[in-house]
DNA sequence: CGGGCGGCCTGGAGGC
DNA sequence: TGCCTCCAGGCCGCCC
């Protein structure tokens, strides 16, 4: 669910809430996300930090610090990164709380603890293992066709599997990549090996306008996703084709499919998609 | 080496 | 009402 607008919709909603704030305590609860915790190295890195920019890579969200570290954060699937006022209880799944000298307590919770949490040097940041081998952001700046068909060079996968590979694009998963697929006109299991230019053309306004629109909507909220504050998003109403099987297409009434490509749904109109 | 797929994890939905 | 199964999907690692 958190793709790459609902990751900016964060952070837009944290950074003038959180530039000039200073770390004051650092609280590890879970031993483990998907990675270990690092409590000392969190500590060490964090405690007594200004926070001097908010940055996102893909779907990760960078907090910079002063003393030359980086707080990086990524939702996996359920992960919520809140501001709760000073004195809020302790809420169920909150793994890793970061105390500020404002008195609030920036708190991650992640129910299915798919999530990342570390601090690592920010100038090694580009080397880190998460981020070495990460492709073009689609948006900085807005990706065009031949660009895109470019990143696809020596790929013959689908067209959906394409666009989520993370190597070549980064940001789009799951959802963005069905609407994508949807505004451009093209099916999720047509190889990439040879679209016409045109396509990749179509292909590459899709995906940058899917984006954009679902940031501006505030991110789409299925279940877990929320912004800084907390306020849900509402792109999952201007889904086109996403969970939205057996429902009319938006454009030609044509009765939405499912298709299950590597394990994961993707949702089409059989008409308007070839 | 490209690409498919299982596993990680929990909550919510749906069937009986 | 309660138990069971299934499904959600980002990302890594395994395998063909």
């Amino acid at each position: 669910m958190p793709e790459l607008p609902e990751i900016e919709v964060l952070r837009r909603s944290l950074e003038p809430r959180l530039l000039g704030r200073r770390i004051v305590g650092v609280e590890v609860h879970t031993p483990a996300l998907r990675e270990p915790l690092d409590r000392r190295a969190l500590r060490r890195r964090l405690q007594g930090q200004s926070i001097l920019a908010l940055r996102r890579r893909s779907k990760y969200l960078w907090i910079e610090v002063s003393g030359g570290s980086t707080l990086v954060v990524h939702l996996g699937m359920s992960g919520r990164l809140t501001l709760a006022p000073a004195g809020a209880p302790r809420e169920a799944h909150e793994h890793l709380a970061f105390g500020l000298d404002s008195g609030e307590r920036l708190r991650l919770r992640d129910p299915r603890r798919f999530g990342i949490a570390f601090a690592a040097p920010t100038a090694a940041l580009a080397r880190d293992p998460h981020f070495a081998g990460l492709g073009r952001e689609p948006l900085d700046p807005p990706l065009a066709g031949p660009e895109l068909s470019a990143l696809a060079r020596g790929c013959r996968a689908p067209a959906k599997a394409f666009l989520m590979d993370a190597k070549r694009l980064v940001g789009v998963g799951n959802i963005y990549a069905s609407e994508s697929l949807f505004a451009a006109g093209i099916h999720p299991a047509r190889s990439v090996a040879r679209l016409s230019a045109a396509r990749w053309r179509r292909l590459a306004v899709a995906v940058v306008e899917v984006l954009e629109r679902a940031i501006r909507a505030g991110g789409t909220t299925l279940n877990d996703f929320a912004d800084g504050t907390g306020a849900a998003g509402y792109f999952q109403v201007e889904l086109a084709v996403y969970g939205r099987e057996g429902e009319p297409c938006p454009r030609c009434g044509a009765a939405i499919r499912r298709l299950v490509q590597s394990n994961r749904s993707s949702f089409y109109c059989p008409r308007c998609q070839r």
